[in-house]
DNA sequence: CACTATTTGTTCGTATGTATG
DNA sequence: TCATACATACGAACAAATAGT
């Protein structure tokens, strides 16, 4: 659905938006089509930039000598495709990259977001100790009430927050995990520190959700557009749970890749 | 936490209702705890069924004679523990179970619904000849405009929607693709019919996003609850892909579970 | 389309009980 | 005993979403 990752190089342009688009007009093709096409090759051909402003409606309507709905049918269509944002009183935007997430055994947020020659960034919001409730006992396959540490993190790329994971530790196996993770805000180091040199991913839930207040102003996002959910359990070489992860992503930054 | 002495209490006389709820003031539990706790046992018990109505905050006000805010408090806990889901200017309803779709290189829709033994059912909505777009081409690695079939079809369990695939075929590699497919609504048995008798996916993106109006009305869900995207391709056994899917499922119904 | 009723969401203000030092 | 902080509980008013007329 949306095109990924590699930044589409400034390519010298086809022409400016200057040539005049002609629309063919009864000769089969539906004219919201020929303008969803147009639109689509200059967003394609880079001559309209990742999340630069489109012309408004009027803009375009006077441009292709078409009805405002002709222009909008051609919009939706565009939208639907994912390349391009349309946001209520704001206007229409071409959709920026959407950063993959591949999902693996041992993927690590920091390494797979350089491989896409990005900037990635951590920053602890927030580490406290309480008890496990049923679904972090579960996780964990702790008893219900044991001490967990929870340290909540923000995931930066470019500097743009994509994420924002909350991850738990059982203290008894980990006492000095707060500590560790308030001095750097690496999952991976600190686990490394403790004795756990590696760690790989067992099973990990998938859901879509609104966001809260809180993860809506953490991700800066519009509280209309949907988070997407991450469960997942990171286990040692033995086998036993060490972490357990909640992670909230922008679903409009952020997609996830399976690969099988 | 003994009643203020100015306000004499609301009523009198404990329970009108069924069971009288009987709280215990100021012997050291929270109202609103011991709210939360006679609610999840009721929904625990099953008195409540998945999906049902709970009372609206003014009944259970009424019910357990204390002031809105500790019901509200008491329905934020069960909502942040999953047991309840709260939708405002609708109601307050016990949580459905949510389904697993497991996703791997060979899970198909209907095994996997009756591995969790509720009845998968599949209708086709449409089936269209067009053309590929970029996104499809590329996808099924064919050239941009070359004939494509494409499926729409719904998923329902238990006779609930909740997924809508598109599904894409080459009518160069199936030209008896369309047929097939509105005899039956499953993608397996017809490329099955059409030599293909084992295929797997390759690779998944997920995203999400909120939903169209037809979806929403398709999948029977609030146009404010979002949908769970995935892109997929299936590829025969020499690695050729043979379908693109685009898929979008009810989030509060469905999640995708990866196993690694 | 506008209007209304219902229901949950948010934000004030007030008061009391409990824990801590 | 006093001061302070925090959790609990109640009251009122308004905002926002939904559903029906």
């Amino acid at each position: 659905m949306t095109k990924p990752s590699t930044k589409p190089g400034p390519q010298a342009g086809p022409g400016p938006l200057a040539s005049p688009p002609a629309l063919a007009r009864g000769q089969g093709v539906a004219l919201w089509r020929q303008i969803a096409g147009t639109l689509e090759s200059e967003i394609a051909g880079g001559s309209l930039e990742p999340g630069t402003r489109l012309p408004t409606e009027a803009e375009l309507t006077a441009r292709f000598g078409v009805n405002r709905h002709t222009v909008r049918r051609a919009m939706e269509e565009l939208e639907s495709r994912g390349l391009v944002r349309v946001e209520q009183g704001r206007g229409s935007f071409v959709a920026e990259d959407v950063l993959d997430y591949p999902l693996g055994p041992r993927t690590r947020f920091s390494e797979t977001i350089r491989r896409q020659n990005r900037e990635p960034q951590g920053r602890i919001l927030r580490i406290e100790e309480t008890v496990a409730d049923s679904t972090i006992a579960e996780l964990l396959k702790l008893r219900r009430g044991k001490p967990v540490v929870v340290a909540e993190r923000l995931g930066l790329v470019d500097g743009r927050p994509v994420v924002v994971g909350a991850h738990w530790f059982s203290v008894e196996r980990f006492p000095r995990i707060a500590a560790l993770l308030a001095e750097d805000a690496s999952v991976t180091k600190a686990l490394s520190q403790l004795g756990v040199p590696e760690y790989r991913r067992l099973v990990t839930r998938i859901t879509a959700r609104m966001p809260t207040p809180e993860e809506a102003v953490l991700l800066e996002q519009a509280r209309s557009r949907p988070v997407l959910v991450t469960e997942s359990v990171n286990v040692d070489g033995a086998g036993a749970p060490v972490e357990a992860s909640i992670a909230r992503y922008a679903a409009g930054r952020m997609q996830i890749v399976v690969e099988s």
